[in-house]
DNA sequence: TTTTTAAATGTTTTTTTTACACTAATCAAA
DNA sequence: TTTGATTAGTGTAAAAAAAACATTTAAAAA
């Protein structure tokens, strides 16, 4: 027994994957393996299956390119204009990903010609891949102003001067590196370790790693590490 | 031509309306018409045509059932429980909309028998329509905490104390009166008007109205009304 | 006119945020 | 081995924001 007289559609699902080399930061776009647009830059994409969650089909697909498990994924607003795709009615549910760009293992991609571009030269994607890349830019900026979640793009140990180069390049802003560090240690998120990372300095800085505890506890509230003031959230 | 091998499946819009008495929130449900669960109460759904986005049938099916437009809408996260609808598979993706539950016209609901809840006396619901009301209810307290949105709720003309009686109702708190009018003053939003309700004090409390314009430009930033310390936010 | 009820209002203290500049460690070059 | 170059690390004072707190005012009813 079905509803009768009601069209019934594809669902798909789209991974924006966010990374972080220390500089800029990367997302990795796909070639579209078949037609239409085949050969054309695209999100890693496909359909849920009948047995599987949206969830459960953005891992798949995201565990497919990467070869990860275990990664941050947050659902985004679905895309659903009718005409989005030329070849029938699809709606896709775009799922942001924030992964560890050294544990992207690279001969799991083969396939799909996978390939990691800097955020500021993205090149033109098939149908609304563009929109999405967009707005989930946008979203990032929102959340990572209100919830830690950009230590998803770091390494287990990382520095001080590294967090922060992350964060301005995130809103193209300068921080003040005492008022930051401050607001950082003083968070709880953080554990000092031993050793120095001496790759870009003569003095070296200290490593620090996750509070992973205190980490997961928190998520999911505010705590404000770039200012209202230091930024200009376009939207939500 | 079409996509060889795929599954196809219905795409539903449910809608959460929320309202605002004076004293209490409100749920606006509805007494399903049609099997399975005939009866039972439960959000007012439907199905996604083929020809409209999830936001156009989300406005439609409010418009429906409240004859209300431009009415604020925010489409929640999808839910995909394989088996959430016992008949076939139906991916539904929630939108949560704020009223002026004066506006609402009753004439125009009576083949829903639509009925309004406390949203403290809230019904078992079909399906996951419960947990997907609490997930709003969650992600309301969220945003309302960080955006100006409540106003929705309010007609044109309320007071302070409305204000303040919505603030605290939603996080079940109690809020220092002077702090919080000094900082709805101070934010720009309000209009006073030069009569007053008298219907809940002798002395009567001036009538507000929202600047519009500044509120159309701050919807998207960021203006804690509802402070860190005053509430714990379960989750985003 | 007195009582009752809810509305309106200001100041002080505390906390948080911002602004700002020098010293320390290490390597490389002279 | 000394000097210079480079990035890391650190504290304090001022300003702004948030929190705590109690009395007066308006108007109707008694």
């Amino acid at each position: 027994m079905k509803y009768s007289n009601q069209t019934r559609m594809l669902v798909a699902v789209d991974c924006i994957i966010f990374g972080f080399d220390g500089t800029d930061y990367k997302i990795l776009l796909i070639q579209r393996g078949f037609a239409p647009e085949k050969e054309k830059w695209s999100l890693m994409g496909g359909f849920v299956q009948m047995d599987e969650t949206l969830d459960e089909a953005a891992k798949r697909i995201l565990n497919q390119l990467t070869g990860l498990h275990d990664v941050y994924m947050d659902q985004m607003s679905a895309f659903s204009q009718p005409l989005r795709d030329p070849i029938e009615r699809v709606i896709a549910v775009p799922y942001v990903s924030l992964i560890d760009i050294e544990k992207y293992s690279k001969q799991i991609n083969n396939d799909f010609h996978a390939k990691w571009f800097s955020i500021r030269e993205i090149p033109k994607l098939i149908f609304d891949h563009g929109d999405m890349v967009e707005l989930a830019l946008q979203q990032l900026r929102y959340k990572a102003a209100l919830h830690p979640i950009l230590f998803e793009l770091l390494p287990e140990k990382f520095t001080l001067p590294q967090l922060q180069t992350m964060y301005e390049g995130l809103y193209d802003i300068k921080l003040d590196k005492r008022n930051f560090t401050r607001k950082l240690l003083s968070s709880n998120l953080l554990h000092k370790e031993n050793d120095k990372d001496k790759s870009s300095s003569k003095k070296g800085a200290y490593y620090y790693s996750l509070n992973e505890d205190f980490y997961t506890r928190n998520l999911s509230n505010i705590l404000p590490i770039v200012s209202k003031s230091d930024i200009s959230l376009a939207a939500e």
